[in-house]
DNA sequence: AAAATAGTGTCTGTGAGACAATATCAG
DNA sequence: CTGATATTGTCTCACAGACACTATTTT
């Protein structure tokens, strides 16, 4: 007579796009209305049941494909959740194991996907369905750690980028300014970026040149995961 | 027709013991044998299905407990495992959500636990079932890394403990000897050691003495997480 | 006194951050 | 030339690590 129990997968999506207010550089999160009960009419997180012969990281770029029409460029595990409680309102137990996923901003501002799904801006949420609020906000935080030891931010860029493009990024992330000069040494020190010998021309200011990351090393240190 | 989908947990244990032949502390891990098939007669980790009215964190401290007898100073989430290729030779799909814990040395060495339980060196394991070696080893790999920048090494010691004491945990997870000197003004910079009037005598030396953790300051940084 | 560890002092190198100065483009 | 941003230079401070030195106990 064991309540089955349910495994589902959820993914915690982020772009970099301009704020509406600031025009700033800000981080967006796609949401998906619900249509039942419960919590019907809240925004909740793109996500659904495992399949049968899926892998849990291939479920999770597949619910993001089908949501937001886009591929992730970084996708990592950040928690599974599993307590009773976590929906008191039904019988069903589920256990979410919950990713998070890093897009570019041109796919992200192309496919606008499907009715029901909406880009907020990350800090600038309303109250989610179930656990969700709390779950996007420990995968803000665990983004905002992690960029500042990966190069994690290589996956809101293109293949180049200048090196005012990458700290607007951190910056993003981060929300606070950083400086121009100390930031291009601890890049430059890192090891990760690789000068290119083009530059970026067309601002009223001297042209600044473009790098590109080292793909040798990997995006992030997942330790001895290499890839689950 | 869904093929069912079990989710099970299982819980990686260290305990600081001596070294078999170098007596220096070392991480140890309690294992348990398969008596089933697939993998019958080689070690695992303990673990079990979730129970239907059970929480993640509750299933791992209670199959650690019935396995061990011990209960944790320390209980973290590692990692979930969810492949649909993890156990090739059954046709059953189980997600494995793994916990990582740290016990304290005299209960390691009290209840020794049932038969088909035995504790084995960290870095010393032969191959496990299933991909169990692959978790031991990130396990490690996180241990490893967050004694560093946390005070999780309180886990493995009492209430209070020498600098040498705290030392000694410490270069028993790293694997390296650290200098008495700067670690003892690391420890005091970090403002997570509390100093007790009272001091460890015996030695043949100065009495050294004794600290506590401050207990307002949580073991490691979960973020967010309080506490699932 | 000798042995052993507790605890302090000091020097050096590295890296983050503040901030000044120079370079080079568009208009 | 002016405005703007790119890029370089310099200074300071904090901290990790190496290592010499002093303190206090047991035997």
């Amino acid at each position: 007579m064991d309540a089955p129990i349910t495994v589902a997968v959820s993914t915690v999506i982020f772009a970099l796009r301009p704020h509406p207010t600031t025009r700033r550089p800000a981080l967006w999160i796609p949401l998906v209305r619900r249509i039942r009960e419960p919590h019907r009419g809240r925004w909740a997180l793109p996500g659904g049941p495992l399949a049968a012969e899926e892998g849990l990281a291939a479920s999770a770029a597949r619910n993001l494909r089908e949501t937001t029409r886009l591929t992730p460029q970084y996708l990592e595990q950040l928690y599974a959740f599993g307590g009773p409680d976590r929906a008191p309102e039904t019988a069903e137990r589920i256990v979410s194991v919950v990713y998070w996923a890093m897009v570019r901003p041109e796919e992200a501002d192309a496919g606008a996907a499907g009715v029901n799904v909406q880009w907020f801006v990350a800090d600038e949420l309303p109250e989610l369905a179930f656990d969700h609020s709390l779950i996007v906000e420990y995968a803000l935080w665990r983004l905002r750690n992690k960029v500042e030891y990966s190069r994690i931010a290589a996956a809101f860029l293109g293949e180049t980028f200048t090196l005012a493009e990458l700290r607007r990024v951190h910056e993003a992330v981060l929300q606070r300014t950083l400086d121009p000069a100390n930031f291009r040494r601890q890049m430059e020190a890192s090891g990760r970026l690789v000068a290119t010998d083009a530059f970026r021309t067309g601002g009223r200011h001297r042209p600044a040149r473009l790098y590109r990351h080292d793909r040798s090393i990997h995006l992030a240190d997942n330790g001895p995961l290499t890839g689950q």
